[in-house]
DNA sequence: ATACATACC
DNA sequence: TACTGGTATGTAT
């Protein structure tokens, strides 16, 4: 309501010009967004911005009648609270760090032109037409400025010169200054490429101590011949870098660098922070502006200051300080930006005065993190120390292309992401149990999906069984219609510590084979179990267990809202599985269409099943009928369309024919009989069989020499093929060995399989030694037939109505055989999952074998090495775009991916 | 826990 | 023609 105020302006301020960075003074505001504008306007950005301005206004307005509602008694209130802490601040106010900010001058723009005299005299940015990283002082007073398309910086600036990023070059130069950073504090914090925080309180120290001879420097020739003079000796006021102002080239007053000429620094801070610049022109050729105050807030603020090629300090004196922050714009500090800048500005609050006047009003409209963060900022206040990286948090990996609608190519990009992002989580080592996927329309909506797995992953199949579900979600939630996207990214986070990395787990041969013994270390398949047969409710007591198997979670609490389609794969096997024992059997054909007669019981869950049946069964019929003419063996693993063309499927497809217990070759595509056979060579065999754990070692080694070669071509001839068939029919045909079923290529299967493909070696390894479960296949094949008498058998604490799981040692409240056996099933295939794991090398993946040593390196320096490699790859290696995906985006990301070598040198 | 928004470089 | 990419954190359910 009251927030019109501004005009037409008022629904622009996403899209008008943010001359809030410095060079962008007294620029004609009016006229440039105007021509942002119109240039703008009609497009599907536009309109997303407008969306969005829309959405931040009517929170503005629900604050404004929030603000209208409250009293002045509430109001004396918050004001008592208010000055309470603001006491306690006052009184815990630390005012002794020499906290610095150091920040490059237009850095990118300011490599390039060093590099390229043409360029100096000209308005230049670095990115791309469809994005720019930064400008030039030149361009900036045309209103060009970083994170502006270049097309329309082009209108606002004709001449202006694209060039493109060059991140190699610029993480050398970050080295180099970063090199001279450790010397005034060997733990410095980086917060890019471009700038960090000091803490030079102790170099100061020392500082007073040290001689002149250790506090001068040689006014020497550039390394760069490009430009001759660099003024480096002058006060750093008034002087404009030559590279920065190429237009005016001959006002740096370059005292001709007579080479011998020497300059004294004193030992103030400011003196400290001058040579440190100094030194950085000397060697880069490339200046920097500064900031030194008693906290972080105030150095960010102050390096902004006197920017660019200046330095400005707030002496450590509480006066000072409130008087600096008085007129101090709070769009200025770092971390309000520019929705806070509005919904305070309709609060009449534009500077840090009016912040600090306001507070308990603010105190009532905000969050507690916020209005503290608030409060901090009226008061000057910020952090004191500069810790240093903290662990991270999420690791992720996205990209803009053209229009995408085509669900095949949708999920090899995904797998594509999958894949990248594994590498670079093995390449920290790191595993997650949250896999996120984040999708944007060609509208510019975007959406994230996530999901949070019961055990942490890092392998491109782990991740890619769960994102490609819930990309699947996505897809078929406007099916028919396509997905329309313009980006698709994967995130990994929940990350675990390096201990919980290696859990001990048994092994489902363990527990096969010997008799319960050791059956009491399974907490955590115990736990999820339990909670989920807490609630009563059919369709959710499977929910722990599908995310224990990933892909099906995703899709089944999808069901459970929608009510249909998707369950996930797991939960639509085992329903078939109940089915078939109600119905003794089941024909694995398809025309047969349930969904109709569906009323009965199982209803809901049911329903669904038949329904995805129908859409797979059209599928698998044909598929079925090719894959048996090219292999006989395919008999009951016959998924769908999936078995297109090259797949590795046949031999899998054999080996599951074979009985994992006996090695017994079966031909019938019988599944029941199948799993019969396997529960009585159990019943009869399994403690016969010889431990598993030998076979560990020796399975790994395969895992170990037998690479991600196979990622990429195994890739390749997934994402052709099936996806979208996978999907959705899964269920079918492989009606009780839902197991079975995903193993199949392992594409867009579940985890299991997907290892699988991987695995290969080690199955035939496996499959000699009579290992009644050997592979992930097999083994879930055998837990989910396996039925409730060989349980019991097994368990010998089981007895009467309470059951009690042979796999957790957990006692079952439930008596219900197929409850109880769908809990044994799911902690088995967790077993499964978690043994795959164990062995299947997570971090130090063949392909990088050189990475341990590296990072244990790292390690022993304390420090958690962040460099991601990301940038690396775009900077020198193109990616190797998938297929016909085109990338329109030139990733010119600001990256701050240094920011962890950062303190590791010296 | 999930989704979406904001912010920074 | 064309409006990024990576990470953290806050807000709201």
């Amino acid at each position: 309501m009251a927030s019109h105020h501004q005009g037409g302006a008022d629904l622009l301020s996403r899209i008008a010009l943010n001359d809030n960075k410095a060079g962008m003074e007294g620029l004609d505001r009016d006229k440039i967004n105007k021509i942002i504008l119109e240039t703008s306007k009609g497009s599907k950005f536009y309109e997303n911005e407008l969306k969005k301005e829309q959405q931040v206004n009517q929170r503005i307005e629900k604050m404004m009648e929030q603000k209208a509602r409250i009293t002045k008694e509430q109001l004396k209130q918050a004001q008592a609270e208010v000055d309470k802490l603001t006491c306690e601040l006052e009184r815990s106010r630390e005012l002794g760090r020499v906290i610095v900010h150091v920040d490059m001058d237009a850095f990118y723009a300011a490599v390039e032109m060093r590099d390229c005299p043409e360029l100096k005299d000209k308005p230049m940015a670095v990115g791309s037409m469809s994005m720019l990283s930064t400008s030039n002082y030149h361009a900036r007073r045309f209103g060009v400025r970083a994170a502006m398309p270049g097309f329309i910086a082009k209108k606002l600036c004709p001449n202006l010169v694209i060039v493109p990023t060059n991140f190699d070059k610029y993480r050398a130069v970050s080295a180099q200054v970063r090199e001279i950073f450790s010397e005034y504090d060997p733990h410095f914090m980086p917060m890019s490429l471009d700038e960090a925080y000091l803490d030079i309180t102790e170099h100061l120290e020392q500082r007073k101590h040290w001689p002149e001879t250790m506090r001068t420097y040689h006014i020497c020739d550039a390394k760069t011949g490009n430009d001759a003079d660099r003024s480096a000796a002058e006060s750093e006021r008034d002087e404009l870098s030559p590279v920065l102002f190429e237009d005016s080239p001959s006002s740096s007053p370059s005292l001709s660098g007579a080479d011998g000429k020497a300059e004294v620094f004193g030992t103030s801070a400011e003196e400290a922070v001058r040579e440190m610049r100094f030194r950085i022109e000397q060697k880069t050729s490339l200046t920097a502006s500064a900031g030194i105050a008693p906290n972080m807030m105030l150095a960010k603020v102050c390096s902004d200051k006197n920017k660019p090629n200046g330095q400005y300090r707030i002496p450590p004196e509480r006066q000072v300080v409130m008087e600096f922050m008085k007129d101090l714009p709070v769009r200025k500090v770092s971390g309000v930006g520019k929705v806070t800048e509005k919904m305070l500005a309709a609060l009449g609050i534009v500077n840090c005065d009016q912040l600090s006047q306001q507070m308990a009003l603010l105190s009532l409209l905000f969050s507690g993190t916020s209005w503290h963060n608030f409060l901090h900022i009226s008061l000057g206040l910020g952090s004191t120390c500069i810790e240093r990286d903290s662990e991270r948090k999420s690791m992720s990996t996205e990209r803009t292309f053209g229009e995408m609608s085509d669900a095949e190519e949708q999920y090899s990009l995904c797998r594509d992401l999958c894949h990248d992002l594994a590498q670079d989580l093995q390449r920290e080592g790191l595993k997650g149990k949250t896999v996120t996927l984040k999708l944007k329309n060609v509208k510019f909506e975007v959406k994230t999906r996530a999901f949070t797995l019961q055990y942490a992953v890092c392998t491109e199949e782990e991740i890619f069984a769960a994102a490609k579900d819930l990309l699947k979600v996505e897809i078929d939630s406007v099916s028919p219609q396509p997905l329309k996207l313009r980006l698709m990214g994967v995130r990994v986070s929940g990350f675990i510590s390096a201990e919980d990395k290696k859990p001990l787990q048994r092994s489902i041969m363990g527990f096969l084979q010997k008799d319960g013994s050791d059956s009491g270390s399974f907490t955590q398949c115990a736990g999820s179990v339990l909670k989920a047969q807490e609630d009563s409710d059919g369709a959710s007591f499977l929910k722990p267990q599908s995310t224990e198997m990933k892909v099906p979670s995703v899709s089944e609490q999808k069901s459970k809202s929608k009510g249909t389609q998707q369950q996930s794969f797991f939960q639509r096997a085992q329903l078939k599985r109940l089915q078939q024992q109600e119905q003794e059997q089941m024909s694995v054909m398809a025309g047969t269409d349930t969904t109709n007669n569906s009323a009965d019981a199982a209803a809901a869950s049911k329903t669904d099943l038949s329904t995805t049946n129908n859409l797979s069964d059209t599928t698998s019929a044909k598929s079925l009928s090719n894959t048996n003419s090219g292999t006989d063996t395919t008999s009951y693993v016959n998924k769908p369309a999936v078995l297109k063309p090259s797949f590795k499927i046949s031999t899998q497809v054999l080996q599951f024919l074979t009985c994992p217990v006996c090695n017994t070759e079966m031909k019938d595509v019988n599944l029941t009989a199948f799993n019969n056979h396997i529960d009585e060579c159990l019943k009869g065999s399994a403690v016969d069989n010889e431990p598993t754990h030998l076979d560990a070692p020796k399975e790994q080694e395969e895992l170990n020499s037998k690479p991600p070669a196979s990622s990429s071509e195994s890739r390749a001839l997934k994402s052709s093929s099936h996806d979208p068939s996978c999907n959705e029919e899964k269920p079918s045909t492989s009606i009780s060995v839902p197991l079975v079923e995903t193993d199949e290529d392992g594409d867009f299967k579940t985890p299991f399989f997907s290892h699988r493909t991987k695995i290969n070696g080690k199955r035939s390894v496996i499959s000699k030694k009579k290992m009644p479960v050997c592979e992930s296949s097999c083994k879930a094949s055998l837990t989910t037939t396996h039925n409730l008498e060989a349980v019991t058998e097994m368990s010998s604490d089981s007895k009467g109505s309470s059951l009690t799981c042979p796999v957790c040692s957990q006692p079952q409240s439930t008596d219900d055989l197929a409850l109880f056996n769908r809990h044994v099933d799911m902690c088995l295939n967790q077993e499964v999952l978690l043994e795959f794991r164990e062995s299947h090398p997570p971090v130090g993946h063949s392909d990088e074998p050189a990475l341990k040593s590296v990072r244990g390196q790292l390690g022993d320096q304390g420090r958690v090495s962040k460099v991601r490699e990301k940038s690396k790859r775009q900077g020198s290696s193109p990616l190797p775009p998938s297929k016909k995906i085109k990338v329109l985006s030139t990733k010119h990301t600001i990256d701050k991916f240094f920011k962890s070598n950062a303190g590791q040198k010296v």
